[in-house]
DNA sequence: GTTGTGTAGTTCAACTTCGAACTATATAGT
DNA sequence: ACTATATAGTTCGAAGTTGAACTACACAAC
């Protein structure tokens, strides 16, 4: 393979991956109660599955965004009174995240609404095959994650 | 594999696809000249492979997303000299884009400033791994095309 | 040829994203 | 203790994204 042909086969797996995300955004978006957006969806989610009491900082690394990011995600959240922000009481720079009753509802209502889609989808891409990629995906997950470090690093960020 | 199993597979599945969109975005808009957007760069790229002169809806759904954001993307590179947008002598409510020598030159500039990337992300995610998983995004990406028409055909649109 | 319906593209407003600068607290070195 | 440096989070401003409403043209029906 030349390196032409390389470069165009990442930038079409990219591109692939690029419009499924906004596609996926999209779906989900029409979905959710209330005009929420997705990353707000995403939060409960993880708040629920991990366990809640993660700072905003934990919360910003989990999803590779920045902090200024998750700042505005979780004001949203907190506005909506999905979420609530309490001190830290180990560090005082710091806060903690947890789920309200309204949030853990929410949740539960969304994967509801959610649920008639997966199983579209599932019907015409099967969990076999969600199962045989998931591994790559990961995998080219963090192969980006450090190139972008190099990048910051190559640009005379920290 | 139970419901609930199947749904977190397809979570994970597009959570990791999600990250993945915002990392590579992240690292090529550090690399492209005069803090041009990701989707600039895309379209400009879609114009020298599949020629020049497309008009501003196909560009929308070769991309899948809005026209007002096609429109967006568009008056951006037009204002940059990269494209020009000529009138369509076909159909008087339409137009034509077409690249500048500007917007050529642009876009082998950028995949240039971006080969190293794919470089360090080719050593580390093998192209074979690329290209085994790209049938299958593929793949994904037209059912969540079919899905979210229909997840607008539910909610009452067109 | 007028009228109705459909399509291409723009405008507008609300919202998301995120780098840079800032505040507040923590921690190490002396 | 005091100062320097690092870290958690917010604020601010600039830019991207997009649904809805709008303008302009096309085309079929009559």
């Amino acid at each position: 393979m030349t390196d032409d042909e390389t470069t165009r086969l990442y930038f079409a797996v990219l591109n692939e991956i690029g419009i499924i995300a906004q596609l996926s955004r999209a779906v989900m978006e029409a979905r959710l109660p209330g005009g929420a957006a997705l990353p707000h969806f995403a939060v409960l989610n993880h708040l629920v599955r991990v366990r809640d009491g993660r700072t905003p900082l934990e919360l910003a690394r989990a999803f590779q965004v920045p902090k200024a990011t998750m700042t505005h995600t979780l004001s949203g959240l907190a506005a909506r009174e999905l979420i609530e922000m309490r001190p830290n009481a180990s560090d005082g720079r710091s806060k903690e995240v947890w789920l309200t009753d309204a949030g853990r509802k929410f949740r539960e209502d969304a994967i509801a609404a959610i649920a008639p889609d997966v199983e579209a989808i599932s019907a015409a891409f099967t969990p076999d095959r969600a199962a045989s990629i998931l591994p790559h995906l990961t995998a080219l997950r963090k192969v980006m994650d450090d190139a972008r470090d190099a990048t910051k690093e190559a640009s005379g960020g920290a």
